[in-house]
Parts: structure tokens; sequence; C-alpha cells
RNA sequence: GGCCCCGUCGUCUAGCCUGGUCUAGGACACCGGCCUUUCACGCCGAUAACACGGGUUCAAAUCCCGUCGGGGUCACCA
């Protein structure tokens, strides 16, 4: 067997869609798997403007989730250049070998003419197939189009007969009837080359083995495999992948859609969560750049690509009955098409978080503290450099906040207030911990209580709590939820004791001095 | 509408090719409980699926036919 060569191939639009990633990854396991190249082409043929800004997030992306190309943008390759844009002259040069051969031809139809034979089509309720009138495939009869002030479009002579069965690696043989595939017109009048032309001729240049794509190009394949085989072209294997489906139906997961996810509860609170900790850092938060389909979301919230890629590789395909947690070279290791599943996947915010719940907590606490300390940067929480005090006290907190922290993004949550001169209280939890009846003296009495405390430890801070309670004969949670509230602002957060000792005696005092003042004056 | 693809718990899936061991397994979510100073974690438990109808067979989630349902695609986009 040949060398394995897989590609990707993203138009430039400037963000990286969650699905796109998904077959990606499929491509890349492939190739690793196989000890064979994956490379990255850029399908840029209509021309856009800004084809580095709208390219360098989607190659960004695959570079965080740790999908690395042989050969493409940015590495070149022996085959550059990778760019569709650049390789004009190839596709023209197909096309006028295809028109040499009788396999397309040179069309004069104007696009209305077109149309209307489409329509007459549909009101007959026949199938449509155009006439080939106003083809021309003599000099003379172009001449005389030509006279007419008409201009030519190269289409493809497809076969009218027979059909055509196609091996697919996933999906297994499926039929065409030839009868039914239009003539694609290939090339433009101005001699630009269209998609299904430049595939083609790319893929064979590239020396692709294996096309391994979403199903939405199961349709366009008996036209590329024309094309290919018309040109003289050996086949690559075709593998069609079954789509990334919107969270809870079968639809094709688009980032168009936003609205309509947002009514999933998962996918509400995924993004939620997600714009939360946006806002804190500062980022723009539109929803066409910033949405839990596009690849960037994850990144920026902070999400470990290994979470991302394990529970994509999931998706359309498993190794067996109960394996879910996999290394990458475990993927690599075993891998394989046939085991792709050929139903469409409903993409599940929350299967993610769960992953990513996993993987966070088995990350080294050091990686979590530095990642973390970023997050707290960029949030103006901590200066930049962070003064040298910063690293053993953020560790102790990222210690006691343990699993809570499940994104990196998490600590803005949890832990702003250990970095706050002034802390925010959550009013609904302020109004319930410390403006009911008795919860004031309680708070008082108490807080003379931890100012003797010594030394300021858990251990010391739990004793006399429990020896207050003690004394009061009330129930622990009486006192402990106004004293977290009081200091830490929230009704959520790491052990009580351990936020006390990491904020010190004297932030504790003034603080819940602070909470006493506030619910005096109001 | 034509063509093509698909159809196992709410979701991701195992099982299907090579019928019996499937009173259908695992995971996520949900619900209940335990643990607990909150939250989270952890632990325990519960609910939950072979789209439907016909065959074939001693036996069908597994094979065949049909029906229904869902989706994809039908560009001088990629």
């Amino acid at each position: 067997m040949p060398m394995v060569r897989t590609r990707f191939a993203p138009s430039p639009t400037g963000y990286l869609h969650i699905g796109g990633v998904r077959t990606a990854l499929f491509n890349w396991l492939f190739a690793r798997r196989h000890g064979g190249q994956f490379l990255l082409r850029i399908d840029d043929t209509d021309a856009e403007r800004n084809i580095d800004a709208a390219l360098a997030p989607i190659l960004h992306g695959f570079r965080w989730l740790g999908i690395d190309w042989d050969e493409g943008p940015e590495v070149g390759g022996p085959y550059e250049p990778y760019y569709q844009s650049q390789r004009l002259a190839n596709y023209q040069n197909a096309a006028a070998q295809l028109l040499a051969g009788g396999f397309a031809y040179r069309d004069y139809a104007t696009p209305e003419e077109i149309a209307a034979e489409r329509e007459a089509a549909q009101a007959e309720k026949r199938p449509f197939l155009y006439s080939r009138r106003w083809m021309a495939e003599t000099p003379s009869e172009q001449a005389a189009f030509e006279a007419e002030g008409r201009q030519s479009v190269v289409r493809l002579k497809m076969p009218r007969e027979g059909k055509l069965v196609i091996d697919d690696l996933v999906r297994g043989q499926v039929e065409f009837e030839w009868a039914r595939e239009q003539d694609h017109v290939i090339q433009r009048a101005d001699g630009t080359c269209l998609y299904h032309l430049a595939n083609v001729v790319d893929d064979r240049d590239f020396e692709i083995t294996h096309v391994i794509r979403a199903e939405e190009h199961l349709s366009n394949t008996p036209r590329q495999i024309f094309i290919a085989q018309s040109l003289g072209y050996g086949l690559p294997q075709y593998a069609h992948l079954p789509y990334v489906a919107e969270p809870g139906s079968k639809n094709k997961l688009s980032k168009r859609k936003l609205d309509k996810y947002l009514k999933n509860r998962d996918f509400a609170l995924v993004n939620e969560h997600g714009l939360q900790i946006a806002r804190r850092l500062g980022l723009p938060t539109a929803a066409d750049t910033f949405n839990p389909v596009i690849v960037d979301f994850y990144e920026q919230v902070g999400y470990l690509p290994d979470a991302i890629i394990n529970y994509l590789i999931l998706l359309g395909w498993s190794l067996d009955d109960k394996t879910e947690f996999m290394s990458r070279a475990m993927m690599i290791e075993n891998f394989s098409l046939e085991r792709v599943t050929k139903a469409p996947a409903s993409f599940d915010p929350k299967k993610l978080w769960a992953f990513q719940d996993h993987y966070m907590q088995a990350l080294p606490l050091k990686q979590r503290v530095a990642r973390m300390l970023e997050y707290l940067q960029q949030a103006g929480l901590v200066p930049t450099p962070a003064p040298c005090e910063v690293g053993p006290l953020l560790t102790r907190i990222v210690e006691a906040a343990g699993d809570r922290l499940k994104a990196f993004g998490d600590i803005l949550a949890y832990a702003d207030f250990f970095f706050q001169d002034q802390i925010e209280y959550d009013e609904l939890a302020f109004d319930k911990n410390l403006r009911k009846e008795g919860a004031v003296e309680l708070l008082a009495a108490f807080r003379e209580r931890l100012a003797a405390v010594e030394p300021f430890d858990v251990a010391g801070l739990e004793t006399a709590l429990h020896d207050f309670v003690a004394e009061k004969q009330i129930k622990t949670g009486e006192v402990i939820h106004a004293v977290r509230v009081a200091t830490t602002g929230k009704p959520v957060g790491p052990g009580l004791y351990d936020c006390l000792e990491i904020l010190g005696k004297d932030k504790c005092l003034a603080r819940i001095d602070r909470a006493l003042e506030l619910v005096q004056c109001k």
C-alpha cells in the first residue's frame, strides 16, 4: 500500500467549526495510524479578500488542539502552494484536457436559459437534465454562438446511461445512476475554475490516497469520480463521515442557528458559563465569533484540548463497548474507519463538559496554577508580572478549590475575592444569610472569637467554630454561611476554613466588619 | 419533488456482517439517596431504547420485504 495521505480542506472563513474539527481529526488520526501524512489545503478559489486574517484563527485552532499537519500553510511542503487560489493554472489545464477529450464542452447558455429549462422540468414533474441546446463542440458552433454575443462556460459532459458503484469505506457500496447527474459547470467565462474540478485536481496533485470528508459530499462524489476518470487519474478511497448534528436534533450543526441551540438547556448553560468568563476577561462576545460551535470559545474559556479531542473522537466512532478515556497514542493506535458510525451524532455540550472535568482534574497542580494565573492577569486581578507571593498563594487557592475549577476561567468565578480589596456581595445570599433574624448578633459574636484564633489556620478555625457552635447551642449552618458571605461575598466556594486561612485574620475581620456595617445601613 | 444516506435509552454508543450467551451492556444528562460548612467531587440506586408491520427460522435488535420517520444533496458556493 502506498503511503497514506489524507487532507482537510478548510475555507478561510475566520473561525473553526467544531464539526470541521471532527472531520479533520478523523483524517489526522487515520494518517497517523498508518504512518502517513496529513495535510491542510486551503479552499479559497472564490478569492476572498483577506485570506491570511481569515485563516489565522483556523490554523491557530488546529495547533491549539494538537492536530499538526505535515504539509500546508505555514509549514510548506513538496507540493506547494497549498492554496487553491494559487493553483489556477493546474485547473485550467485540466479543463482544457477534459475539453479536448470530449468529457466537457463549451456551453453558451445564459443562466436564465438554464433556469427556464429547470423550471419547465419541475412544472412537468420530471427530473431536470440540461438539453445541451447551447452546447458547442466544434469551432464553427462556437463561432455561431459568439456571433450572438454569447459567452461560454465549460460544462462536464456527464454520461447519460449506466450506473456508478462507489465503495465507501464507511458506507459500503453506494449506487448512483449517471443519468441523474447534471452537467456541472467547471470553469467560468472568465477562466476561473470551480470547486469540483479544483478538488479533484488537487487531490491527485497532492497524491491524496484517502478522501475522508463529511457525508454532505457523498452526492458530489459521482461527478468528482467522473472528472478523475476522464482525466485518467487513479481514484482515491472515499470515506464519508456522518455529520455532526445540533444538540438534540438530527440537523446539521451550524454556527448561524445559535438562537435555536440556546433553547437547549445544556447548550445554554455551557454558553452562559463561557460568556461570564469572557466578560470578565474583556473579550468580545458577539455570537458570530464566540459561541460553543466555534473552537475559539473553548480555548478562551479555558478548556483542555485533550478533553475536546477525546469528546470528538467519540462522536461517530468508538473503540468498544465501554472505553471512554483515551490518550492520543491510544487513539492513534486504535483508530479505524470501519468503526465509524453511519448515523449523524448530536453535539452534546454537557458530555464535553464531563470530559473537561475529567482532564482538568488529571492535570498537575502546577500547570493548573500557571494557566489560571494568566486568566487572573488578563482579568486585571493580578498585575503583570505577578508579584512573587502570588505563586504560593494561588497554588494554595487552586488546591483548596480543587475540582470546582473545571475550566481555567473558573478561577475568576471561584477565587476573585482573594484578589479584590472591595468584594462584591451576592445580593440574594447576603439577604438570606445576613439579614435574617439574629444573624448580625451571631456574626458579631463570632467575629470576636475569630480575632482570638491563633494560629489562624484550618485546624484552629475548625476548633473555634465548633466550640462556638457548641456554646451557643446552634447548628453550624447558622453561622458558617453568614461568615462565608461576609468574607467571600458568595454563597458557594472552596471550604470555608481554607478561605479564611488564605485570606488571613486581618482581611477576614475587616470584611466581617464591613458586612456588619452594610447590614446596619440598609 | 428527484436522487442518496440514516433509524438501539433524552444524548453519545456496544451488540448487527458470522441469528440463540441481549430478561439489550457502558457513558453523559436527568431523578432519588449517602457523604458534607456551601458548592463541587465521590459513592449507591432508580427511570429509560431495538421506529412500525409483515415474513424467514425452533429462535431476530441481528437476515429479507414493505411502511413510516429523520437527514443530506440537487449553484457559474465550498
